[in-house]
DNA sequence: TTATTTGCAAATCGTTTGCACGACT
DNA sequence: AGTCGTGCAAACGATTTGCAAATAA
């Protein structure tokens, strides 16, 4: 969450992957960006900006991908939109997604708890709490 | 859940729309599937084997649609695929998805009452426990 | 050098839309 | 008759892929 451009470079390195460009810069959007929430096409916008708009989707894709199975972000579903992104190291967290206005209110893990034990103790289900939102309305929003 | 074709059809009719040989089709597919969650493309399947291979995809998705609105179906999503549709009127659930073999388990509503309960009374959020699924591993793919 | 990455273009998948024709009511 | 629904074809957004050229190691 507030890893800098490097250590998300150096981990790549690590992992014995080459360091490019285009690997560069997108370390350095996600980890300059101040949402923590980024969908490819915003990540692209902002490597325009950035004077690197030569860098092509789906190299965004594949650099996000490569990240996702190092470990350094979590790839997450918000809703019916593009996929989003986030920099993996803060308390995991559940996402609350407004269905109507479309916020995105992040709330612990931890108050799922409860929840998670008795879906696996019960169902033998581990809930993967980070890909999937839930959908509802917000406080602003209810009926 | 074991609503008829003809019950269905009357509920459109009962809403003001108009009685269609797609919408017929349609309904009589939702009405004798076994299984309670189709995409619509084995919907559009389900159409061909019963010689009505001339309604087209769009009309399929229109005519969810419409029963959507009209409170005939709900329509969820179970992961990154397609959406699917499953008639109403049975007891709520929710879904479980294994993100390894893909099966699909239903859960009563209630089970999860107490987290929702506490993401209303905490955060003012009223999920919609229906539309998206809950992706994790089940009990044969805990690692 | 040589295996890994890239850009590009095209393909894919699920879904939506514009439009003129056809058919419920 | 008049509105609503349909088929068709094309557009869509997000994402993936094949492949040859470029490049980090």
């Amino acid at each position: 969450v507030d890893a800098t451009a490097g250590e998300l470079v150096d981990a790549l390195r690590r992992a014995g992957l080459r360091i490019t460009a285009p690997r560069r810069a997108v370390c350095g959007v996600l980890a300059d960006a101040t949402e923590d929430h980024l969908t490819p096409k915003e990540i692209l916008e902002r490597l325009r900006e950035r004077g690197l708009g030569s860098v092509d989707p789906s190299t965004v894709y594949r650099t996000l991908d490569t990240l996702s199975q190092v470990g350094l972000v979590h790839h997450v579903h918000l809703g019916h939109g593009a996929g989003v992104v986030h920099l993996s190291g803060g308390v995991e967290h559940q996402h609350l997604v407004c269905e109507v206005c479309g916020r995105v209110e992040d709330i612990p893990i931890d108050e799922l708890r409860p929840m998670l034990a008795h879906l696996e103790s019960r169902y033998g289900f581990v809930a993967d709490g980070l890909h999937f939102a839930l959908s509802g309305r917000c406080a602003r929003h209810v009926e």
